[in-house]
RNA sequence: GGCGCGGUACCCAAGUGGCUAAGGGAAGGGUCUGCAAAACCCUCAUUCAUCGGUUCAAAUCCGAUCCGCGCCUCCA
């Protein structure tokens, strides 16, 4: 049993051994804070929460995944709203982790800013500077791409190939057109700290790289992010890093794949773009984010009312069924009868089987679907009562520490259910009230054998959008 | 143009050299039910874009072709 990942740099799986034995260090590349997060960020940062739940199980983990929030987008955004920058990226930090909170997504055990760690970049910028990697050009500070001998090998491609589609605006205070900022001047009215240049800005990359040497080091084990960031931003802070200490930056590269919409990639320009917010205002986040895992991370995953709408359907079986199986459990069990099925005590052990092979979570939700199956099996058509509550037991157990991992069955089931049909409920405008009216009438009817009149109401409540469950204990209604 | 990824049933989606091609949805049949709903059971790809090749053996490897997508500019 052991972990393989895959590798961006290498181009394949490859079994994963820290650097310092059962210490795991990763850094996953934040959000810019400008605007509200969208689901292509609930995709990437549940997926990398999952890893990381999935790496604590063995190792000692130290997860830091950033804020940049000082950039050209957010001073615009700012300018726009006429807003201090520092208020605005604020505000949507907070909104981010309104979100990913929702979403379960833990935060990370460091959460560094780019504005709280100034002097951490001008030390960078400096050294690379000093040992000849950088050039400083009128107020800006820039990369000298060519200085880097592997400079776009983590893209697959040649700095020859990129100049000739580079733009090279006239009088630009760059060598080569592939150059980059390290360290931006300050305009007018722009936020500015002071440094050897003068007053500036870093530039995008260089926190990363200053950051993640802050908090682990200058070779650390795993470095992640969305497959946009391979080029430029995850070469450029290769190519900086090391420059800086001589040594190799990260031991592996990790990238999610996009969330598309019509099979295209979401972005504000093709107007297909989603916030998280958006999303939850319709479905349950436990709904997202068992969708986000239903694909591996690294294909695209497409999204769609259709699609939520259908695993919406499926996460509610599930919270039932776990439901279902709580009350049984209220009864006392036995201690050591024989499981109903004998791959029983194997649930866990075949999960970590699908994560190891580079967190496989669409074959693990797959395998999970059997469990479940096998809960209301057993709970439709009991058995030997010490067997069943035994095997039930077992299964609920497993649920919950695969569960624990995916983030998902860890809020109490009635939780679940019950936000799910107030969300429902409150979309649909349907009156409970009246609804319970007409289901006293109904199994009023139904005392007195007047089906005609009973099945009439539930004609009636059906095209209110209500299905109606009789049951031994009562009749329940929900919204379909 | 350069580089990269992908095409598996009606839909979504695992599987990347060898047991019966996971799982979910939809659909059809059944059990249960006053009838339903829910739940459970059964059925549902001799076949993996197409064409060649390698191999005792390929959805899985190689080549070609067609189609879709992404990166090369800010992006998770």
């Amino acid at each position: 049993m052991s972990l393989k990942i895959f590798d961006t740099l290498q181009g394949q799986k490859l079994p994963f051994e820290p650097l310092n034995p059962g210490k795991v260090g990763i850094y996953v590349c934040g959000p810019t804070v400008y605007d509200m997060a969208h689901i292509g960020h609930a995709r990437a940062y549940v997926a990398f929460d999952t890893v990381v739940r999935y790496l604590r199980r063995r190792y000692d983990v130290t997860y830091v995944r950033n804020y940049t929030d000082v950039d050209d987008k957010i001073i615009k955004r700012a300018n726009e709203r006429g807003e201090e920058p520092n208020v605005l990226s604020q505000r949507f930090i907070r909104e981010f982790e309104t979100d990913m909170t929702a979403l379960a997504v833990k935060p990370a055990d460091i959460q560094p800013k780019v504005t709280e760690h100034i002097p951490e970049i001008i030390a960078l910028v400096d050294k690379l500077v000093a040992n000849g990697a950088a050039y400083a050009s009128g107020g800006d500070v820039y990369y000298a791409v060519q200085k880097f001998a592997n400079y776009g090998r983590l893209g697959r491609r040649a700095l020859e190939d990129m100049e000739a589609g580079a733009r090279v605006e006239p009088g630009d205070l760059k060598r080569h057109p592939m150059d980059f900022a390290l360290w931006k001047a300050a305009k007018p009215g722009e936020p500015f700290w002071e440094s050897p240049w003068g007053n500036g800005r870093p530039g995008w990359h260089i926190e990363c790289s200053a950051m993640s040497a802050k908090y682990l080091g200058e070779t650390f084990d795993v470095h992640g992010g969305g497959k946009d960031l391979i080029f430029p931003h995850h070469e450029n802070e290769i190519a900086q890093s090391e420059a800086a200490s001589g040594k190799t930056f990260v031991k592996l590269w990790m990238h999610n794949g996009f969330v598309t919409i019509d099979n295209e990639k979401m972005s504000k320009s093709l107007g297909n773009f989603f916030t998280v917010r958006d999303v939850l205002g319709k479905f349950d986040p436990q709904t997202l984010r068992y969708f986000l895992l239903t694909t591996h991370y690294r294909s695209p995953i497409n999204f769609s009312d259709t699609t939520l709408k259908e695993v919406e359907g499926r996460v509610k079986y599930l919270y039932e069924t776990l439901l279902r199986l709580e009350d049984k459990l209220q009864d006392e069990g036995s201690a050591n009868a024989p499981y109903r099925m004998d791959w029983v005590a194997n649930v866990v052990g075949r999960f970590e089987e699908a994560m190891d092979d580079d967190f496989n979570t669409a074959k693990a939700l797959g395998d999970l679907s059997e469990v479940f199956t096998a809960v209301n099996d057993i709970l439709a058509k009991p058995g030997d009562v010490a067997t069943d509550l035994r095997t039930l037991r077992a299964l609920k157990q497993a649920i919950q520490e695969v569960g624990s991992v995916l983030g998902l069955f860890v809020e109490p089931p009635r939780d679940v259910l019950s936000r799910m049909q107030g969300r429902r409920q409150a979309a649909s405008g349907v009156d409970a009230a009246a609804v319970e009216t007409l289901l006293a009438e109904r199994q009023a009817a139904r005392k007195s054998k007047d089906f005609a009149r009973a099945d009439a109401i539930r004609k009636e409540l059906t095209a209110m959008g209500v299905t109606i469950k009789d049951s031994p204990t009562g009749t329940t209604w929900e919204l379909a």
